[in-house]
DNA sequence: CCAGGTCAAGGGAGT
DNA sequence: ACTCCCTTGACCTGG
């Protein structure tokens, strides 16, 4: 099969029949009551929990998945080695990366839309520098590869209608990153019409500082137009070094199957289309509500009739 | 025990 | 300059 077909930070069945979660988080004012040692506790719960996720998905023959970046509650505001359960924390996480690289499952982090690299203010840069820096040494406790294998996938943002100065800022901020986050970053194309088509970051991102794009197909349909579905495809392919993988996103609008008053950039529960990817071997991470029982429908409803 | 209001962070759109 | 919105999913309170 030259797709393989992952999901994103939540197992449905898992968190439903065993209560496995593994993004136990807190709001500031628990954080403020509470700080650090219960930081510490919902941590390890965490990151338990996501041992439990890694060994279902190879039970269940999924190699592709993306782990949530609430691993950590408030984790910017600490450093995790001072954590008081910091040993089981990293030996767990030693454990679980361990397990996913013996069946050889892949995984990667999706950090959010408040870690923007381009911001014009400083100390939102700062911020964003500290969580990408974070996040890849969560990937140095798993033992994961320095490479965009072990994918941090981002988007530019602080377009501000400007995005030649951003993407000129983001290249200049990626100098920033240590060496363990630089080697992950990858960027990912937006859904909206003023923001960065898989062209754009081409040429103001990967031409620029080399590193690869994860091609989005639904916000391909909502972003920018400079191209078309193929050839956007095929450029964002062109930036995986020989050797690691392309990764790509695929999700359906929930406004044109499921619900009509729906946001258009919001996903379905389950897939209507495949994801198009001219056969290539690439793997896709499909968002969606359904999640993993996403992922079996859309294998029986597409891959298996393909198959036959 | 559950429903529903609330929630650190950025930024865009509309006024 | 201001408000509200975006998505997501869990927190947490009050009934």
């Amino acid at each position: 099969m030259s797709v393989n077909l992952g999901y994103a930070c939540i197992n449905s069945t898992l968190q439903e029949q065993s209560k496995i979660m593994c993004s136990r988080g807190m709001i500031r004012r628990t954080w403020l009551a509470k700080g650090i040692p219960y930081a510490s506790e919902l941590a390890l719960s965490n990151v338990r929990g996501l041992r439990e996720v890694v060994k279902w998905n190879n039970a269940n023959d999924i190699s592709v998945y993306r782990i949530t970046s609430c691993l950590f509650p408030w984790m910017s505001e600490y450093d995790m080695t001072r954590l008081p359960d910091y040993a089981e924390i990293a030996a767990t996480l030693a454990d679980v990366g361990h397990i996913a690289r013996t069946a050889g499952q892949r995984l990667s982090f999706h950090p959010g839309q408040f870690c923007v690299l381009a911001s014009p203010n400083e100390s939102t840069v700062v911020k964003s520098l500290r969580e990408l820096d974070q996040t890849a040494q969560i990937m140095d406790m798993l033992g994961m590869p320095k490479s965009p294998a072990a994918k941090i996938n981002i988007h530019v943002g602080g377009a501000y209608g400007e995005r030649e100065n951003a993407l000129a800022r983001f290249c200049k901020a990626f100098k920033r990153l240590t060496h363990s986050a630089q080697s992950r970053l990858t960027v990912e194309n937006d859904d909206k019409p003023n923001l960065y088509s898989t062209k754009m970051l081409y040429n103001g991102v990967y031409k620029q500082i080399g590193i690869p794009i994860v091609f989005d197909s639904h916000h391909f349909g909502i972003g920018p137009q400079d191209l078309d579905y193929h050839d956007s495809f095929y450029l964002a392919r062109s930036t995986w070094a020989p050797g690691i993988k392309q990764q790509c996103h695929h999700s359906n609008s929930r406004r044109d199957y499921e619900d009509s008053t729906a946001n258009k950039v919001a996903h379905s529960t389950w897939f209507y289309t495949p994801f198009e990817s001219y056969n290539e071997p690439t793997d896709v991470v499909l968002e969606c509500k359904g999640k993993e029982l996403a992922l079996f429908k859309y294998l029986n409803d597409f891959t298996l009739k393909d198959a036959a």
